[in-house]
DNA sequence: AACATGCACAACCGCACACAT
DNA sequence: AATGTGTGCGGTTGTGCATGT
């Protein structure tokens, strides 16, 4: 049995708000407050509308201090950045950008600020995994990543090349000691997102077993599949150069797909096979959060998968010597 | 001028969660 | 602990306007 609905739907007006209604609705909150009850708020005014589209009607357009249209180059930036970090969660965005209501990013976003940065749809892509016989099948839906999660890698890599021009190139003139093809995924030399919303942050860390590396056929399979999903070929030397990053960055939208739009679904049976190398090199890690620890039960590999399922956001950093992931609940994050 | 199509925005819907009882 | 209710959120739909044919 479905939940009562919470206004007779036969006698509530719908449809665009007229000058009166909004006089009305503006000037008793103003004066009175909602009273802490929307749904009661329509019949105290008189007004025949559902308490949800009072409240909406409030929060989006008739409070004060609202703007709307005419985002800066500024907000895109923030907009953006905070997208490839945390996905669709509008209202977290909406918070740090004052006077911008969630309903007004998701329209701004969804109708010019993707098509502004990404430039095309690609959801018209008839076949994205160009090799049913490939292994790589962590999504049981198609076998694709979800459209969120490309919208996000997509995004990612463009972020990434406008950052880093040279990072699908062997000409490597920056003087760190990293290789050029290296990938920094945002949040780890930059100030994590989590640690901008929330000031809170707990942290700990682990020795990563060096022995620990994706194999080459591993990798293959990884390039074969952002090259379907991606819509773009690679030579075989910038194949060589992408590799590693691709693998990062792959590795990333993966278990974020798996746990964020997978949990409910697919439950734990998900988890990605290529995260099986962290089974296999369960005895060269030191768990920080074992039994030494009281404040978690995390204890191994099988606990990770099984506390995979209710994080908030996940992010693995598969590089050629080590393996890295980094989850946990909003705002406090775990490295591993 | 008439119609088709695309776009931007407002509003709605249904679900999940928090809280009260 | 179970249930009911209100709120918040993200996804989706509806509508009016602009532009193209």
């Amino acid at each position: 049995m479905g939940r009562a609905p919470c206004c007779d739907k036969a006698s509530v007006k719908k449809g665009p708000w007229s000058p009166e209604e909004d006089d009305k609705l503006k000037s008793y909150i103003q004066q009175h407050g909602t009273g802490g009850n929307w749904i009661a708020l329509p019949h105290k005014i008189g007004l025949k509308r559902c308490g949800k589209s009072c409240r909406l009607r409030w929060l989006n357009y008739l409070r004060p201090n609202i703007k709307h249209g005419g985002f800066s180059e500024e907000e895109d930036r923030v907009i953006c950045s905070l997208y490839v970090s945390i996905g669709s969660r509008w209202s977290i965005i909406a918070a740090q950008l004052p006077g911008r209501t969630d309903n007004d990013i998701k329209n701004y976003w969804n109708t010019r600020l993707k098509k502004k940065l990404l430039g095309r749809r690609r959801d018209s892509n008839p076949n994205p995994n160009p090799n049913p016989n490939s292994n790589y099948n962590h999504n049981p839906n198609n076998g694709a990543l979800t459209s969120s999660a490309l919208e996000r890698l997509q995004l990612h890599m463009h972020l990434q090349a406008l950052r880093s021009p040279s990072c699908f190139s062997f000409n490597n003139n920056n003087n760190n000691n990293k290789p050029n093809n290296y990938y920094d995924p945002p949040g780890r030399n930059d100030p994590h997102i989590l640690q901008t919303l929330t000031g809170e942050e707990a942290t700990v860390t682990a020795a990563v077993s060096p022995s620990m590396k994706l194999q080459p056929d591993q990798n293959a399979i990884m390039l074969e599949k952002m090259e379907g999903s991606l819509g773009f070929s690679s030579s075989s030397s910038s194949a060589a150069a992408c590799s590693n990053y691709i693998i990062n960055m792959e590795a990333e939208v993966l278990l974020h797909d798996m746990v964020c739009g997978g949990k409910e679904s697919m439950g734990n049976d998900c988890f990605p096979e290529e995260l099986d190398c962290l089974k296999e090199q369960e005895q060269g890690i030191s768990w920080p959060w074992g039994s030494g620890n009281s404040s978690s039960n995390i204890n191994g590999f099988d606990d990770v998968k099984s506390a995979a399922s209710s994080w908030d956001s996940a992010s693995v950093f598969v590089q050629h010597d080590s393996v890295q992931l980094q989850a946990g609940y909003f705002g406090i994050e775990y490295n591993l």
